[in-house]
RNA sequence: UGGGGCGUCGUCUAAGGGUAGGACAUCAGACUUUGACUCUGAGUAUCGUGGUUCGAAUCCACGCGCCCCAGCCA
């Protein structure tokens, strides 16, 4: 390995506290999610940083819920958040905690600060507390409760916990300093009435403490050594400590670091709800998401996710991590543990013809070339096989070292291959390759000590399983989501604009026999493509698996370097799924759809969309057409997109239709789309110029 | 225009008065029964302006830029 890395700012605390003994030498940390959603990177971040704190050092790492909001927290959370920190390697023993049993503690607490004359009940409303607040730059003024004296508010406090008032009729508050720069210090809320059953407590309380009262006392309560949060949590940190000085507690020491942010990717709870929410992922599992059941799920490893987390570094500088750094730490470590097998992901058939006929030879081929003790295993080869059909081009490129005609290539494991002839159908698409072997390159060396530039993957037609594929891909195709859709009107979540249509390609794919019985979560690396993991959803028979990460390939880049440079505007080889040209959606039923030859298709791109009144099926749309002007094209696709989803999307319009009134509005043109109601898909041009026609 | 924080290669991150180093990305090459892995090489950075000093990314001053804060959320 490398050299080992220099400690960061927190470790470097954490080590001069060890030195002088501030903690009598003892390290104890600690998790401390609320359970309302699930965890996702960003968490792993913060769950690596406070375990490994404590375990370097031969501390404690505590994993506590910071449950003091009935309204949002549920225990499907709780038992989600459990597991997942246990999978990651958080280990936190037997220190489960919950702040909702530090409750009657907390309130004993603020009955001292209240007898100190230091917190005070106010009977404000939430309006009324914020015109009180001030501004960032004019001081606040004190609340007209502010001086009651400190048996009135003992009795009040008290009448509020048997729940004799209202919920938001009063509140507890800190007594500070209403004209503090800092906002946080003006007489901040410490218990709020709530008549809201909690998901462990029940009715057992009315009132319920808020974050600035009880986090400093859950740590203080814990024992905890260094509190660590993340930057968001600088201002409060005058709070933290004015809260554990006035009661002379113990006092752990906060300490604030940048939260993980990542490319491509999302990470506000409120924007992962929605993705879920509105079925633009399969669930909080999907393998899109950036959550750690989602990453679990799409089978990266934790000790990849964990290795990342170490290798980002922590500091308090606000950074974007590259999502490649992710991708790279779980490359590394299948890299070394993925046992290989071979699939084929769009096959092409290969008849190899001087092969004696029903033959089959067991071939012996390396598990991991990686790691020698994962020993052999056996694959079938016959006289017919897939091949991937990337791995043949009719009219090679000069620096195409793989199939075409007349040339040769090993087939991993086996023999070398020639290209013989090339079977095509009617409209002149191959369908098939016929091709000799060379009994002497038997393993894939030849005797005559030839070399092939090319070693391609395979698998025996008569041997090969039928599976499914997901080849998942970025969910945003943007690297800042949204940032470029910021401020458009109309747009409430401009991410969305940036969803990728590509990121997720369901294939039909071959693979070789061994992979029958695998069971969910099983990690492989099929050979030459990338490394996959069986899915939850695979059975015996019906295998079903999910891409983790693809293989790096040079020769894609040198592929797409090549069309890009020259060419004007290369159309995006986004790899989509082969559409029917299905019946055109949309609220014109009465229009022939006999000669679709007669039909204009041109490539159109939304410039705004907006819902039609008293229609709950139909959206008008703006639609730039390389026309001068854009149209308007009112279109009954409101089940399945909702108008900011579409914004900045390419769509192929039906530009030759008699305009036709829908609504009131005079619509010119028509989206073409497959499917119907909420599961329907509108037909992609893919990334070409307004105005293009479409073939 | 209040308070708090942060500015080093494209992106992360070291260096804490003494040669600006590493990782990822990029490009070029070697190796290769995975166009993977591995290896070699290349280029690119201290926000600005002054000051202190033999010497400044580091200390000081003044600017500039970015982030966070006006929930009875956390």
């Amino acid at each position: 390995m490398s050299e080992p890395r220099s400690l960061h700012f927190i470790e470097e605390i954490v080590e001069a506290d060890k030195a002088s003994n501030k903690w009598q030498g003892r390290v104890h940390t600690r998790f401390p999610p609320e359970p309302n959603g699930y965890l996702h990177v960003g968490h792993a971040k913060s769950i690596v940083l406070n375990s490994s704190l404590a375990r370097r050092s031969g501390g404690k790492f505590n994993l506590r819920f910071d449950d003091t909001n009935p309204e949002k927290e549920e225990q499907e959370y709780v038992d989600s958040i459990i597991d997942d920190v246990k999978w990651l390697g958080g280990d936190f023993e037997d220190r489960l905690f919950y702040a909702s049993d530090y409750f009657a503690q907390m309130y004993e607490w603020a009955e001292q600060l209240v007898k100190k004359g230091k917190a005070y009940v106010c009977d404000l409303s939430a309006e009324q507390m914020r015109e009180h607040r001030g501004t960032l730059t004019e001081p606040g003024r004190n609340s007209p409760f502010r001086d009651r004296s400190v048996d009135e508010n003992l009795d009040l406090l008290r009448r509020m916990k048997a729940g004799e008032f209202a919920p938001g009729s009063k509140t507890l508050r800190a007594k500070i300093d209403m004209t503090s720069g800092n906002i946080n210090l003006r007489d901040p809320v410490m218990y709020r009435i709530m008549k809201e059953r909690h998901h462990r407590q029940g009715d057992a309380w009315c009132i319920y403490p808020s974050y600035d009262w009880a986090h400093g006392l859950e740590d203080s309560i814990e024992r905890i050594t260094h509190s660590i949060c993340t930057l968001e949590f600088e201002n409060h940190r005058p709070l933290y400590d004015w809260f554990l000085d006035q009661l002379g507690i113990y006092h752990p020491q906060q300490i604030e670091f940048a939260k993980l942010q990542l490319t491509y990717t999302v990470l506000s709870k409120r924007n992962l709800l929605f993705l879920v929410k509105e079925k633009y992922v399969s669930g909080w599992d999907d393998p899109r998401m950036p959550t750690i059941r989602g990453m679990r799920r799409r089978g990266y490893p934790s000790e990849a996710l964990r290795a990342f987390c170490e290798d980002i570094g922590v500091t308090k500088n606000d950074t974007v991590i590259d999502l490649v750094r992710l991708e790279n730490a779980v490359r590394d470590h299948l890299n070394t543990t993925a046992p290989r097998r071979m699939a084929v992901v769009n096959p092409l058939k290969v008849v190899i013809t001087n092969w004696p006929a029903g033959q089959v030879e067991q071939v012996e081929v390396q598990n991991n070339p990686e790691d020698e003790k994962a020993g052999m295993r056996t694959v079938p080869f016959s006289g017919e096989l897939y091949l991937e059909r990337d791995d043949f081009m009719e009219e090679p490129p000069k620096k195409f070292f793989r199939l075409s005609p007349g040339r040769e290539v090993r087939l991993r494991g086996a023999y070398f291959i020639k290209c013989e002839s090339v079977v095509k159908d009617a409209t002149g698409a191959v369908t098939e390759l016929r091709c000799t072997y060379d009994p002497s390159t038997k393993g894939g060396t030849a005797a005559d000590g030839r070399k092939v530039k090319g070693t391609i993957h395979w698998v025996s037609a008569q041997h090969a399983l039928d599976a499914e594929v997901r080849l998942f891909d970025r969910l945003f195709s943007a690297e800042f989501p949204g940032q470029a859709h910021e401020g458009k009107p109309g747009v409430d979540r401009p991410f969305l604009l940036d969803l990728n249509p590509g990121s997720l390609v369901v294939a039909k794919a071959k693979v070789e026999p061994s992979l029958a019985t695998e069971r969910p979560g099983a990690r492989f690396q099929f050979e030459r493509l990338g490394y996959f993991c069986v899915d939850l959803d695979s059975k015996a028979g019906a295998l079903v698996f999910n891409r983790t990460v693809a293989l790096k390939d040079a020769w894609a880049k040198e592929v797409a370097a090549e069309e890009s440079a020259p060419k004007p505007a290369a159309p995006a080889k986004a790899p989509e799924k082969k559409k029917e040209p299905a019946p055109p959606a949309g609220p014109a039923p009465e229009i022939e759809f006999a000669d679709f030859t007669k039909v204009a298709l041109k490539a159109g791109r939304v410039l705004t969309a907006e819902k039609v009144e008293k229609a709950d099926k139909l959206l008008k749309l703006s639609v730039d057409l390389g026309e001068g002007a854009p149209r308007t094209i009112v279109s009954g696709i409101a089940e399945a997109f909702s108008p900011e989803s579409l914004v900045g999307r390419n769509v192929v319009v039906v530009t030759n239709l008699k305009p036709r009134a829908l609504k009131g509005i005079e619509s010119r043109g028509m989206i073409l789309a497959s499917g119907s109601g909420k599961s329907l898909s509108l037909i992609n041009p893919g990334d070409v110029p307004p105005g293009t026609d479409v073939k």
